[in-house]
DNA sequence: TTGTAATATGAATAAATGTTCATATAATAA
DNA sequence: TTATTATATGAACATTTATTCATATTACAA
């Protein structure tokens, strides 16, 4: 097993580890995995204001979590790379796997 | 890709990341996967006081990412299980990833 | 018993943060 | 132009939480 990473290592994987230990987070991750969305969509979907979402949404932005393009006036989002589905996997097996 | 996971799920993970995402409890996470050890050589190997490692590892405890056993005036500390170590090389991968 | 080493814990504080509310911006339609 | 839809943003508040300090507990040695 590997040695304790650098300080600058660990303050990545805190951020984040931060950035996705947020349940409406989390349920826009999911949301836009299954294929790309708008902001509305994502809205209804996840279930939670406008407001909110799109304050998660920049937090998820400035994080590379996701990417995002205007349609019109739509903004249109989707997973940013194929780490964050294998980090959602990994979190999802680890709870709802029987002991 | 799959749908949303239920709010039961999704809390779950929340709470697992929220545990996750902390540079001490991380670091206490890579010293005891190593190989198992006691408090005080997670506290010199950690290089943060044994009042805050002790606070971590019942968080860690709590949230069952580590597992412990008394020996004399020692306790001996591991990682819990290898969905661990996985979300560890996971979130170090996607930090350490050029773009 | 007394002393010492290892670990845990309660209180207190400062800082971070999720959410709401109100409002602003941008693009399109009429 | 005005109106409408889609999205973003700033302020404010309440809650959570990481850390420190002091102290308690536990096990063993002398």
């Amino acid at each position: 097993m590997n040695p304790i990473p650098a300080d600058e290592i660990i303050d990545k994987m805190e951020d984040l580890l931060n950035v996705a230990s947020d349940s409406t987070r989390l349920k826009i991750l999911y949301a836009v995995r299954e294929k790309e969305k708008s902001v509305s969509e994502i809205v209804k979907e996840v279930g939670a204001s406008q407001s909110l979402v799109s304050h998660q949404l920049q937090i998820l932005r400035k994080a590379d979590l996701v990417n995002y393009r205007k349609e019109g006036t739509s903004v249109i989002y989707s997973l940013a790379d194929e780490h964050v589905n294998m980090l959602l996997d990994v979190v999802y097996s680890h709870v709802t796997e029987a002991i």
